[in-house]
DNA sequence: ACCTGAACACCGTTCAAGT
DNA sequence: ACCTGAACACCGTTCAAGT
């Protein structure tokens, strides 16, 4: 792993390594060794840390595939872009909360936003109706992707499973007097039962909550 | 600050540095010095900060006073369990996060959690659906909370308010052929301007697309 | 039961220096 | 332009020991 150190290299890297092991994992000195290279080399590359995680962050908004706009009713079109958006952080779900504070602070990032921006003043949003909400709207697609029931995605499949089985026997252990919807949803608490139908009706709340709240 | 450790008094100063000083303030070290004792007196009283990010968590969640149930339609009743959530984890916005994955695991948490299913079983949402529904609007709350425009709220006033004009700027610097409709929300991209009527919109939107979702 | 002292294996980062 | 070496000020945590 030594062919010349670059940004894009690093942060690749530094996705990779989170992925696997939680965003813990990543350090300076990690990577570094990762790559063959003394620590001190990444601060050429980044001036500190804050920036290589800026790096990750914007690297996630790159990954987007903004769809082509078709002339169909602004909610359509606003849950292709969610749902774009979503496609592209469910593999890193340990890294997406980088995006967070993130998303208008790197030209992918701003060009999405601009998208819903402009897709909820098609809506007849304000300005700042359309500034809340259409942050907040890209900050719950990425809690959408966290917040998965189940133990962390970033797993042996062994370790995940036996965290599965431990999570739902608590459950189950639980008063049915104190919590009966808690053990009677049990199953579905300890892990997702169908990923694509959770990520499918978190999309659906979203875009039907702003279509509740439309103004006029 | 030397009266007899405790796990509340650790819990609740820990709390306090990450109000005023943000969570990667809140450390072992710090929080022992604080008290006037050693970092490892803190052992006593936890396994590992894992357990202190517990605590704090639990504590979040047992200061949400719970709303009677008065018999209203569900989407009302959901709402005021919402609303007493957010009204809970809005004074620490930086802590609120360790709450995400921690919902089901203090009596409190669980609390709020059966509440939140047993309203949506009355919406007949199945158990499986309520689960997934259900564990998602509570972090959703959450990132609205934490997602709030602006710059982080942990921050002396002039600090903060520096870094409001630094943003509002920048965005006003953007090309407004390229990113027409950030900059046309650029002020309140950069700062919340009212932070209740964000908080209520955001609660409406998540209330109304559940309703949008409600099965049958 | 509750806390200390000394030590270990880690961090991010600075600064001067090398090529 | 790109990287190294040595050093600093921090971490969380273990383990044996004190009262």
């Amino acid at each position: 792993m030594r062919e010349r150190l670059s940004r894009d290299a690093i942060v690749h890297r530094a996705i990779e390594v989170a992925d696997r092991e939680g965003v813990a994992a990543v350090t300076i000195r990690r990577l570094a060794d990762d790559h063959g290279v003394t620590p001190m080399a990444l601060y050429w590359h980044f001036k500190d840390k804050e920036e290589l995680f800026d790096g990750i962050a914007e690297r996630l908004f790159a990954d987007v595939t903004l769809p082509l706009l078709t002339g169909a009713a602004w909610h359509t079109e606003l849950r292709a872009v969610l749902g774009a958006f979503l496609a592209a952080i469910r593999p890193h779900p340990t890294v997406a909360d980088l995006a967070l504070t993130r998303i208008l602070a790197s030209d992918a990032g701003l060009t999405i936003a601009d998208r819903v921006l402009g897709l909820l003043r098609q809506a007849r949003f304000s300005p700042e109706q359309a500034a809340e909400v259409g942050s907040y709207l890209l900050c719950a697609i990425i809690t959408l992707v966290r917040s998965e029931p189940g133990p962390e995605r970033a797993l042996d499949e062994e370790v995940r499973d036996a965290a599965v089985r431990e999570k739902r026997a608590r459950l189950h252990a639980l008063s049915p007097k104190r919590f009966p919807n808690v053990v009677a949803s049990a199953d579905a608490l300890a892990d997702c039962a169908n990923e694509d139908s959770y990520f499918e009706r978190g999309l659906d709340l979203l875009v039907e909550g702003t279509r509740g709240i439309q103004p006029g």
